[in-house]
DNA sequence: CTGTTAACCTGAGTGC
DNA sequence: TGCACTCAGGTTAACA
């Protein structure tokens, strides 16, 4: 479920009961995940507080004091949740914090490609980190940026958009979404696209992120309290999930392939 | 260095 | 009901 926007989502939604909260107890129900949980991470977060709830592509960092933090990554499936410590646990809630105000975050897995990881260094100085590209939203992105990036690169337009070590949290669904309405091929190789079509794909990727972010993700509106909510921007997708129909533009039928093992639907004739 | 593929997991859905 | 199969929002390691 969870790329940036739903990462976004989550961040804000929790913020508001995790910030300056101390963590009073922390269980590990199941370590192995993407990355097997360190054996001493409960007692390395215990007793100290969260001074900050900030996002790193589609790492959630909490920041704790003494300059500590650890991550949490939801993969493909997971999601975070605040709620009663009464609750009854649900089968895939694999790390459970207790806070100060006694309420508990939750997270769920059920795939488990999702990690929680302590972060013995500076965050950027972490592996997980460290090689990550820019920010989608940020000042340092934009068409030049990608265009030089593409220099001798001859993979496919789309897995280099979703290339982590070239651009954050560009996921299949957005990827999909920001071609099609950059008016290019998924498949085009990335060195063969223009200055001029780059600035627009970039333009492309972040007017359909900040859409997403505004409408709550595509998959569950509310990660707080909730039931699996769609996000509204599923009701906006103009590709993801329509191959077969007609495309929004030119009415032809929108077309499916595989590219880099992600489903992928674009239209032959709307992009090129 | 670049590019491609397999692998990590469970659950939902489909067809027989 | 049950079984076999496909597919799913991500990322890295290991290969050529």
């Amino acid at each position: 479920m969870p790329e940036l926007p739903e990462v976004e989502t989550t961040l804000k939604g929790i913020e508001p009961y995790v910030l300056n909260q101390t963590i009073k107890y922390c269980l590990v129900k199941q370590r192995q995940l993407r990355w097997l949980v360190d054996a001493h991470f409960p007692q390395k977060v215990q007793d100290r507080k969260v001074c900050a709830l900030k996002r790193r592509g589609k790492y959630l960092v909490f920041a704790l004091e003494h300059g500590r933090s650890f991550l949490i990554h939801l993969g493909m499936s997971g999601s975070l949740r605040v709620c009663e410590p009464g609750l009854g646990y649900r089968k895939h809630d694999h790390v459970i914090f207790t806070l100060n105000s006694n309420v508990h975050l939750r997270f769920h897995d059920p795939r488990r490609f999702g990690s929680v990881v302590w972060c013995d260094c500076a965050v950027d100085e972490h592996p997980l980190i460290r090689s990550l590209g820019v920010e989608p939203l940020g000042q340092e992105f934009h068409g030049e940026y990608l265009y030089q990036r593409a220099r001798r690169r001859t993979t496919a337009i789309k897995n280099f958009i979703m290339n982590a070590r070239v651009v954050v949290g560009v996921g299949n669904i957005y990827a999909n979404e920001a071609l099609f309405m950059a008016g290019i091929h998924p498949k085009r190789p990335a060195n063969r696209i223009s200055l001029l079509r780059m600035s627009q794909l970039a333009n492309a990727i972040q007017i359909i992120l900040k859409e997403a972010i505004a409408e709550g993700g595509t998959t569950l509106k509310d990660f707080v309290n909730s039931k699996n909510e769609p996000g509204y921007f599923s009701q906006k997708l103009r590709v993801y999930g329509k191959a077969g129909s007609s495309c929004q533009e030119c009415g032809s039928l929108l077309k499916f392939l595989c590219l880099g093992q992600r489903s992928t639907v674009y239209c032959a004739v709307c992009q090129t």
